[in-house]
DNA sequence: TATCATCGGGTTTTT
DNA sequence: CCCGATGATA
């Protein structure tokens, strides 16, 4: 009866049978925190403490999801129906579409994909006379997802969490932004959790509905959580207080998406009496992979401390490879006739991952499997969702589904070419103003009243028609048949086939995969819901390819091998990152290359290059700090760069040595008054080459390279 | 209004 | 080097 526990060492069987109360299983990688998760929820099942409806399973992402729920399946040997799994994206979209009138918009809301997001907002920036240049439209997007993190709506913002930006205007446009929002009858990414925070907090029935109706809450990857996450978590386990998080401090990677740490402890402070739970047995490694990413890690300050023993019967193996290459390109190919003979050997590719620092180090990668015939798959990169040609074909559905819908209207009106340009824009975009309605009643209206003249009218005549049409067919015929129609009939299809790019082709392609996927969804809206949320491309895991991904991308999977390349200063740890963040980011980083090497089951090759192929031609590049903090007894070095010392960077010695940055004195002097785009307004404090110490008036003492500040004396 | 040339700017990570 | 944004021309 109870088989399902019996894959489980006692310190984890804990952690699943203390059903009751708070409870923090903080351990290293590889331990069985998920493992952990999904027995719980089995468990409480199988024990009749909960109906499946009754636990909130919170995920990192859409596939965590996916792959609980396929556990579960395993384990309880059916299906489960009605389950609250997801993210908490996921999650707070579907509270919110119950609720949604209580926060001022209709249950068939939209939310914005990152593309409109930015549209919108520089469109309110232009209204406000704000020069995009200069104030960059993604910099005020990162700064509003930064103060929906933290759950400020407009007006809650307190004075030392304010932005210079265009010079204290960030506030105000972040309000016009969300009265444009809540005028669409839309929200963004952030505004999912953000609103559905506020609403548990402001209204008392709907937070003691889904008190009482969530008995258990799960969450995995609780380390990646940020302040608004956590506020919704802690609203919703206020009654009960059984829940359950799992994390571990150091796979902490998100801190640029406003993720906290300190929820960690904060879950101590804020559920007193929480049961704490260490497991210590690695169940994924061998003893050197482990031993190497220990280590590693042991350079962080202020760890919350976790020891970590290998747990594997067959713990011995080989040590890890570190190999020194000449450049970039002999690393792919390095890599690429090495993943080659593992596939000879009859090794699986679904067990082979390439984890890069970056999405762009994949294409050489590509490039050379290509070449071979090793089959691959890209996770997470170009999103399919986020293609041109399917936002495009996503803006027909939206403005079929939803006519109110002007980013929609906007994206389709003259795409393909059909003459509509600035001017008639212009016109629709004033009359819907004046009237209050959206751009497509607009343009209805103008049209009926016998506005336009001439080819123009007749177009905008002819488009209206055909929306009509549309619209009907989708009422009879499905989403199916109208998306399949009004590709055609837009004359959409047409454009790119007309199209005579290299890519046009594949583009047609993914159209025609648009097609099947929207036939897996019964009603239009549900499918679009479906794209809002899912933005990881649907993989089909059971096709045996190597994998290759960001370490970001990384998080929780397990390979046999894992090939980590380009461990070169500068892109891995990353320049820009340490620019921004200093000390803190270059932890970051590290915990990076600590998730990345446990990901590894059996072999685990670190690589690195003398030179890089770069955009501005080749770069030198000297071996990462990482690669000094592995401990030397469970390596093997190898590679065309063997006898070079490469482990003192700065001494040459073989490879051509050259500084990161030519040390170039900076024309700042002591004492400045500077402004940075990120930091705010402070004083030079100290000047070293192109390097500068200052003392932010909001932010504090940081380093920041010249170029990135600007002189600001008053 | 559409198209072409030129310019300048920028590569982190993603729900 | 490759993208997008911008501005002159048909
Ligand atoms: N008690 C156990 N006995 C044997 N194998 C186990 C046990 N617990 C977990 N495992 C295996 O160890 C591996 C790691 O488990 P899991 O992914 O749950 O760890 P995790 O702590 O979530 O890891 P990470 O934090 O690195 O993502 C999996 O292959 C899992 O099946």
């Amino acid at each position: 009866m109870s088989d399902y526990l019996a894959g489980l060492n006692p310190a984890q069987r804990d952690a699943v049978e203390t059903t009751e109360g708070p409870v923090l299983v903080l351990a290293g990688a590889g331990t069985g925190k998920t493992r952990v998760l999904t027995t719980r929820f089995a468990h409480l099942l199988l024990t009749k403490r909960a109906f499946p409806n009754q636990i909130l399973t919170v995920t990192f992402t859409n596939k965590a999801a996916r792959e609980m729920r396929e556990r579960l399946h395993r384990l309880l040997g059916q299906p489960v129906e009605g389950l609250w799994l997801g993210t908490f994206h996921a999650l707070c979209a579907r509270m919110l579409r119950r609720f949604a009138e209580r926060v001022g918009l209709t249950s068939d809301f939209s939310i914005l994909d990152t593309d409109d997001q930015f549209r919108l907002l520089k469109q309110i920036m232009e209204a406000a006379h704000i020069d995009t240049k200069r104030w960059p439209a993604n910099a005020l997007m990162t700064q509003i997802q930064r103060w929906k993190d933290k759950g400020y709506l407009p007006g809650q913002i307190p004075a030392n969490e304010s932005s210079d930006f265009a010079n204290g205007k960030a506030e105000a446009l972040y309000k016009a932004y969300q009265d444009r929002l809540k005028s669409l009858n839309a929200v963004d990414f952030g505004d999912l959790l953000l609103l559905m925070v506020n609403l548990l907090k402001t209204d008392a029935e709907v937070l003691s509905t889904y008190q009482r109706m969530f008995r258990y809450i799960l969450v995995d990857e609780y380390q990646d959580t940020n302040l608004v996450q956590y506020y919704w978590l802690r609203l919703l386990a206020q009654g009960h207080k059984n829940i359950c998080c799992v994390g571990d401090d150091d796979q902490s990677i998100y801190s640029w998406r406003g993720a906290e740490i300190e929820n960690i402890l904060k879950f101590e402070r804020d559920f007193p009496g929480a049961k704490v739970i260490r497991l210590e047995a690695n169940y994924r490694s061998t003893a050197p992979i482990l031993a190497a990413a220990s280590h590693l890690i042991a350079h962080n300050e202020g760890r919350l401390g976790k020891t970590l023993h290998p747990g594997r019967v067959d713990a011995d193996g080989e040590p890890v490879e570190v190999v020194a290459v000449w450049d970039s390109e002999e690393e792919a190919r390095m890599i690429a006739s090495r993943a080659e003979s593992l596939w000879r050997a009859k090794h699986k590719l679904s067990e082979v991952a390439i984890l890069v620092r970056a999405g762009f180090q994949t294409r050489a990668f590509e490039e050379r499997l290509m070449v071979l015939g090793i089959p691959y798959r890209i996770v997470g990169g170009l999103r399919f969702y986020e293609r041109q040609e399917i936002r495009d074909a996503l803006a027909y559905l939206r403005l079929l589904a939803l006519p109110a819908y002007d980013l929609a209207f906007e994206r389709i009106v003259n795409l393909p070419k059909r003459g509509v340009g600035e001017g008639a824009m212009r016109t629709v975009h004033e009359a819907a103003r004046a009237m209050n309605i959206p751009l497509y009643a607009a343009t209805q209206k103008l049209v009926a009243e016998g506005g336009f003249k001439g080819k123009l009218r007749e177009t905008l005549r002819g488009l209206l028609e055909s929306f009509a049409r549309w619209r009907e067919e989708l009422a009879l015929r499905g989403p199916v048949v109208a998306l399949e129609t009004l590709l055609d009939e837009s004359g959409y299809l047409a454009m790119w086939k007309a199209d005579k790019s290299p890519e046009a082709p594949g583009r047609l392609e993914n159209l025609k995969e648009l097609v099947r996927a929207l036939a897996d969804f019964e009603t239009l809206p549900q499918f679009l819901e479906h794209v809002s949320l899912v933005t990881e491309n649907e993989d089909q895991a059971g096709d045996d390819k190597l994998s290759m991904m960001t370490l970001h991308g990384a998080k929780g999977l397990e390979f046999d091998t894992v090939f980590l390349p380009g461990w070169e200063e500068g892109l891995f740890p990353n320049q820009r990152a340490l620019d921004e963040g200093g000390n803190k980011s270059l932890e970051e980083e590290r915990r990076l290359a600590y998730v990345g090497i446990t990901r590894a089951k059996h072999r685990a090759i670190i690589s690195h290059a003398a030179r890089r192929k770069s955009y501005a031609g080749w770069q030198d590049a000297i071996p990462s700090r990482f690669l000094d903090e592995l401990p030397e007894n469970m390596l093997r070095h190898s590679g065309s760069a063997q006898t070079q010392p490469y482990r003192q960077p700065h001494m040459s010695a073989g490879f051509p040595v050259l500084a990161k940055r030519p040390a170039r004195a900076s024309k700042i002097p002591l004492g400045a008054r500077v402004f940075h785009q990120k930091f705010g307004y402070g004083r030079v404090i100290a000047v070293e080459d192109d390097r500068l110490d200052i003392d932010f008036e909001t932010s504090g003492e940081k380093r920041v390279l010249d170029r990135f500040v600007e002189r600001h004396d008053t």
